[in-house]
DNA sequence: CTGAAAGCGCTTACAG
DNA sequence: CTGAAAGCGCTTACAG
């Protein structure tokens, strides 16, 4: 059974026309509390609910908004990232009664940009960017539009330099585990760094090496592919340089765990032969042995601000007039002491 | 800008009716081929999409189906559930040009059901469902519309008995691990079973027990709470019986791994002196020493077996009769053998 | 405060 | 093969 009821029904068996009863379930001042209480009634009695496209045909809005998804360059980050950050979004979009889309850039049979498609459908009203790199013809599109976006956790790059960004600061999570290490009484490091390029990692990598030199260290540093095992072999690999050093920095958790796993076959005690940190605070962070002492990333505070922003676009908050100016807000990452260090 | 593109225009360039602009655009064998060739290109041209309101008002279709989430019971097993599905989902759905909203069964902030929500508001065409435990209201409001809709991953209960569901076989799943371990010449099993009752977890343990009894072999069953840190404990608090087993069955990975720690703790060789089995084949479960001999749950297949069932519920695919019955799937499950056992 | 009317952008009988 | 017309379920000036 199909429930159809429409405004038509309800006034019909209100005793009134189809528009009051519009302005009745949209709360319009113009209507008498009378008429808008006995309408309200018979509309909850029959659980109705507006009629979204004929709604969205006549406002021009979808009450929803597109969440952008990674191709994935490290399965195990981008998916567990994935659901917490859904899971951040949920109270937001709920209180605001807004529908999530989730989407990736570009559509694996056609070969199309999910984005244009979705937004020439008229299908959201704006657009949650988890992508490192967009292509030229979303940004392009985007802004030739000026449709509402927010790029979120991926450190801005100059390709979205008028685009407003949410990101937790790599740099500053890289000078935090510097810090934290010389805190510990270590000089010589090891970090081991990754071969691909993203820029996240980069800038943990420069932030760390540069709070190091600053401070008279020095650093020993191996390169790696994005994994667990191709740490563990450069790790095993580079075992000599690594004695000679006193404490490591892993790019990331997955990294950092890899490492341990070798050097704990060498018999290397940690944290007190070798002391390391990774950085993520990914939930098997916590389970090694010993625990790893990481960085973890708000992603709460991410999701929230995001939202935050991206409903001032689309709401147009022109009160204040900082909407206009696109916006980089950082959000600083904090050290999670454990065990191995 | 606003690209508002509509079949009008599309008519006035191409000099024919915009009726007839639909029909090309929509692929009707009622239009010249000349026609249609003049109006593609000039859509295309214009990178017009439809309105996707304007054409779900008049077809009453949204184009969209729905996923709806579990509240997470264990964070970490749900979330990278998500990603996983959601990865799986992606290719059908972009096949079929059909857009994924994510929900959960109730709205944190007005406590109402966000299906039916959705649902009325014609918003979506489908539902498939991650959640074990569906509220009576969301059963009855789906039975009454007779709304396509599939659960999925959860095993069957009375409850949704009259409802397809896509599963992998956790009771098989279960035998499995009981059958390798016999193989691996153990007769005396320690299962670690979970406190709080979830069906997946009883149908491990009671598929497992059945093959270990049906074989004459011995079981010592211990409770524990679903995370790392209390199946550690529940491992320490009972070294004594588990030493007088040979092999453990962990109800899913991450209390297998707890149980692990606190054996390596004891100097416990694994697998010499205890073999020990996970289930879920969590990305972790590969980075742990030993690595963990595990049940693989195929997650894909589920995916696309469930989208499958829900398009024929959709399209009324009634030249297959089998419409009509409601279906039980369930996958087998695979055993990942690695170095725990 | 309320109603009748126009219109959002489409699809699809109906007539030719 | 093509066009004119009706209608999907709403919102919102416009008139009273």
């Amino acid at each position: 059974m199909a429930n159809n009821v429409t405004i038509k029904d309800i006034a019909a068996l209100a005793g009134v026309s189809y528009s009051t009863v519009s302005r009745c379930l949209n709360d319009s001042p113009l209507v008498s509390d009378k008429t808008k209480k006995k309408v309200n009634e018979i509309a909850k009695n029959l659980d109705f609910e507006f009629n979204a496209n004929a709604r969205g045909l006549i406002t021009s809005t979808a009450n929803a908004v597109g969440i952008v998804l990674p191709e994935g360059f490290s399965q195990v980050n981008v998916n567990a990232y994935h659901g917490l950050l859904l899971n951040s979004l949920r109270n937001s979009l709920e209180k605001r009664d807004v529908d999530l889309i989730v989407t990736y850039q570009t559509n694996h049979f056609t070969n199309q940009n999910n984005i244009i498609r979705l937004v020439n459908r008229k299908k959201i009203d704006g657009l949650i960017l988890l992508i490192e790199d967009p292509s030229l013809e979303t940004i392009s599109f985007i802004k030739s539009r000026d449709f509402p976006s927010v790029f979120v956790h991926y450190p801005p790059s100059t390709k979205i330099n008028d685009f407003d960004v949410i990101y937790t600061d790599h740099f500053v999570g890289g000078q935090i585990v510097a810090k934290h290490l010389f805190e510990k009484g270590h000089k010589d490091f090891t970090v081991f760094s990754v071969e691909e390029y993203h820029k996240e990692f980069k800038l943990r990598e420069e932030g760390f090496c540069q709070e190091v030199y600053k401070h008279g260290g020095t650093i020993n540093n191996l390169k790696t592919k994005l994994d667990y095992w191709s740490a563990k072999k450069c790790c095993e690999d580079n075992m000599e340089s690594i004695k000679n050093t006193s404490a490591i920095f892993g790019l990331n958790d997955l990294i950092a765990l890899g490492v341990m796993r070798a050097l704990k076959n060498e018999n290397i005690n940690i944290p007190s032969d070798i002391a390391i940190v990774g950085y993520d605070n990914s939930e098997f962070s916590e389970y090694s042995n010993p625990s790893l002492t990481t960085i973890h990333q708000p992603r709460e505070e991410l999701a929230l601000f995001s939202l935050e922003r991206l409903f001032s676009q689309i709401n147009k908050d022109s009160d204040n007039d900082n909407i206009n100016l696109k916006k980089k807000i950082s959000i600083q990452p904090v050290l999670i002491e454990r065990d191995s260090t």
